[in-house]
DNA sequence: TTTGATACCTGGAATATCCAGGTATATGCG
DNA sequence: CGCATATACCTGGATATTCCAGGTATCAAA
């Protein structure tokens, strides 16, 4: 392990930033530097993903129809905008769940849980 | 992807095989397959790791020094008793304050928390 | 003697994330 | 004008993690 070379695979955070896109097309469409952006602002200092970490997540949403896009140009930049297909948004349902039943797993094995017993 | 293939790095878990060892150990020292099957036990249908994911972690555990090893015969069979050690404990702790923080951050930008404002 | 449980292990495949770099346009500042 | 900064897009290669499928060996029961 070469001291600063990439972390890659942080703990945890496996399949959020795919999580966070769906979550925020949800509302509404938005382009990918504005999907950026809103995540480090949302997520703050904790969940961390720059470029590198989004742009391929949300090719992987398109290839797969999770998302349908759209070019625009505003004020000579090219914009392109991502819209949640109805696909995306079973997804998003799907993944939010399994999140919350691992989240409630670990937790419970953890031992902060409300478990009864 | 061909079907059927092995489907790495599920969605939130990475990581979470050393946080439930570290969280085992804790409470007493125990041997590998012990673990795979307390493992099993205690995080039911969600959370499931074979010997495949749990004996290079902990042989990784080891190399890290946040456990130590004894190994004992055991009627014909050797068995490998790991101990947490207190780095061990440290990185449990910080590990499960990283789960938190990161669960929080997700449930929060997902909208479940019971965010102010 | 064959099956199943116990108990250990590893090679190679698949996949996810990240750093570091790249391209190009517009805008503000001295 | 020249330069830095912000916007807006993108990718290659490194690193890390998990999992399947397979392996070895002992012991007990059928």
């Amino acid at each position: 392990m070469i001291p600063g070379m990439a972390r890659t695979n942080p703990d945890f955070q496996n399949g959020v930033p795919e999580l966070l896109l769906l979550r925020l097309l949800a509302g509404r469409e938005m382009y990918g530097y504005e999907l950026v952006k809103a995540i480090q602002t949302a997520a703050g200092e904790t969940l961390r993903f720059g470029e590198g970490s989004i742009y391929p997540v949300l090719h992987g949403l398109q290839s797969r129809k999770l998302v349908s896009t759209r070019k625009q140009e505003v004020s000579g930049r090219v914009r392109i905008y991502y819209k949640i297909t109805a696909t995306g948004r079973k997804r998003l349902v799907e993944m939010a769940a399994e999140f919350r039943r691992t989240a409630d797993a670990v937790r419970l094995v953890l031992g902060d849980g409300d478990a009864p017993a």
